[in-house]
DNA sequence: CATAACGCTGAAACCGCTTACACTGTCTCA
DNA sequence: TGAGACAGTGTAAGCGGTTTCAGCGTTATG
């Protein structure tokens, strides 16, 4: 049970044929006589053999890879991580479990690589991806990484999230726009809002930026009013939210009537704290989220937020880069997945929806 | 701008020497005269040579390369996730996150690849990962999924929470039978509990099962019964932890005084579900949870858990494995890091411990 | 029946790197 | 001063594939 690698080689004597016509038959591509091709599948079964995805790169040939690189940051890393602080994780691992089990539908697997953002490192991650897979998908932050430029000319890049299709490639967005349109709407129309607040994202954050000027948008559209002392700043971090509203506070100028948060963990964060100083959610100060994570519907009050499709746009991102690869479709293309408003109760609607055991996969378990 | 790839031979004809030398001091091995050296370097930076880590891997070098596999479920992946589905999102990220960090301080980069369990597919994920890197982490149930056997015996190869040290490569895992005891014994001790119940993660999950044994070792020793009816099988989501307790209600047979749970997310999930039926947690059944998430010092009541290393688990699988591919540790080396029991309220222990923004990364911001 | 055309297969070059081995040129010591 | 040792460098053989091109055996055609 030695497991010697098995080469092309080793098949090639097998069936009796030279090393090209088992490279043909690997690669489906040029005219092979069934004959010879069945007896060239049946030495690859009979071997196990796998060609070797490095020789295959050396050559200029496909390798069956997707890259995908996603923000690192050191604060995240320390031993003790700061507590609460799950922001970017849900995000980022729904994209890359979708994309991975789209990746396998497609017969490409999946490598994903955290990169640590403004770091002078030895040799950049993205330098060893690139020169390993066949198309790139660069999340978040990565997408307008100056550090990162290089590699997105080597090869089919799509970008998440990016702000611009930078050159080559293409770009899959959520409606940030709409989806912040949607809510402050909500509020201005159904709760009669106008002295609204915001808690923001990492700066540097496409998404961040993006639901930012979407508010101050949408605020000015129902003509109502952010001032400058509730325009908080965050990193999506339940923790910072919670410590900049924990600071507002002591100011003691007067709340806005709402905070509008980037993400739910720092609704979560905003709500609490403000609980926590008796200030009662929604009927003092309302709060909404952007994301609908799971927990959403089961804080206290349940969090209005805006779903973001994040399965899907994992899903995306390698539809278009495999696409991308095939030349099926041009470079530059853009897209942009749709967001939902999901209306609870910490907008102040009162919603009876129970959080219910009979929707979704679970329907069959319930009595 | 065009980056045409830079090669070894590049190098070489910019600084007068042969690609062997390159290579040379490209692996700093081989005596080289200081004179040639530096013209090398030289040239290296001047073209931003960087080697393929493609040919480099063929013709047997090292790639500065570190793989980690883990576990992905098909329905996590649906195009609607299950609500509520966060449960090994935050333990794998939190791991992936570390050992990134970890391998970059130790010049390696990382990538990580999500392989579904039980799925016939085409070309195994780990194939290719195998032949990509110099070393392999395999996390949760990928450490006992039979068809990556044979990987293991390729490349060093470190288990997270290994049931066995199947074979050649290391095991780091977490001491889930110190954290269970741990909590037994202060129900049993502190709240003179003796009639429990368990909701155990998936069945296949060397964590789950080193949990759930270690929860029956525990109630034998402090006397406790654990009727069977309350052993209830979850999955590690809250979803279907909820929907079991649901069940369970429907059965009208008395509950116990607790449900131990293997970990946070479905102890939200128990403590959800009993108050939805109006059930009093801790005051009437009390509930604990395994982890220690971030969120776990957020609910109501506040979670008493057990804490798992998370980010000392990637870091030491980092270190053990480099240490493995320098052989400066045996094969076989096992690792078990330490849990703590955090105790709040959910045991029914009355804590005033408030989360406190004065600890952690944040004390700066706190007034 | 000779010949062109075509389909299938093999030989060999090449991808970029590592490394065993051979080959210089110095230096050392008798 | 000549032989041996040795440090420093170059040559060339792989590593495991892909791909161009040429060679071969058939079959269609005149």
């Amino acid at each position: 049970m030695a497991r010697e690698p098995v080469t092309i080689y080793d098949v090639a004597n097998l069936a009796r044929v030279s090393i090209a016509t088992v490279s043909r038959v690997l690669n489906g591509s040029a005219q092979v006589r069934p004959a010879t091709r069945e007896r060239v599948e049946t030495a690859i079964a009979q071997l196990h053999f796998v060609p070797s995805s490095a020789a295959r790169g050396l050559s200029g040939g496909r390798r069956g890879l997707l890259g995908l690189a996603y923000p690192l940051d050191e604060a995240r890393s320390s031993t003790t991580p700061s507590r609460g602080d799950d922001a970017s994780a849900l995000y980022t691992d729904a994209i890359i479990r979708s994309a991975s089990w789209q990746a396998a539908l497609l017969g490409y697997s999946l490598f994903s690589c955290a990169v640590r953002i403004n770091e002078e490192i030895g040799v950049h991650p993205l330098q060893q991806l690139s020169d390993t897979v066949d198309g790139l998908i660069l999340a978040d932050r990565v997408t307008n990484d100056p550090t990162t430029l290089p590699f997105t000319k080597l090869l089919p890049t799509v970008h998440l999230s990016g702000s611009d299709a930078s050159g080559s490639g293409g770009t899959i967005r959520v409606d940030n726009n709409g989806g912040i349109t949607a809510v402050v709407d909500h509020l201005a129309t159904v709760h009669a809002i106008n002295d609204f607040g915001f808690v923001g994202g990492i700066a540097s954050s496409p998404d961040a930026i993006a639901r930012r000027s979407a508010f101050d948008a949408a605020v000015a559209r129902v003509r109502g009013t952010a001032r400058p002392e509730n325009l908080l700043v965050g990193d999506f971090s339940l923790l910072r939210a919670e410590a900049a509203v924990e600071q507002r506070l002591a100011d003691g100028s007067p709340l806005p009537q709402v905070f509008v948060c980037a993400n739910d963990q720092m609704a979560f964060g905003v709500a609490h704290c403000l609980q926590v100083h008796g200030i009662d959610v929604p009927r003092t100060v309302r709060v909404t989220g952007f994301d609908d994570i799971g927990l959403a519907s089961y804080s206290q009050p349940r969090l209005t937020t805006v779903a973001q499709p994040s399965f899907l746009l994992g899903i995306s991102a390698v539809n278009l880069t495999v696409a991308l690869l095939n030349g099926e479709v041009a470079h530059g293309t853009e897209i942009t997945l749709p967001t939902e408003l999901k209306i609870r109760e910490s907008c102040g609607c009162v919603n009876d929806e129970r959080p219910s055991l009979l929707q979704g996969d679970f329907a069959h378990i319930g009595s």
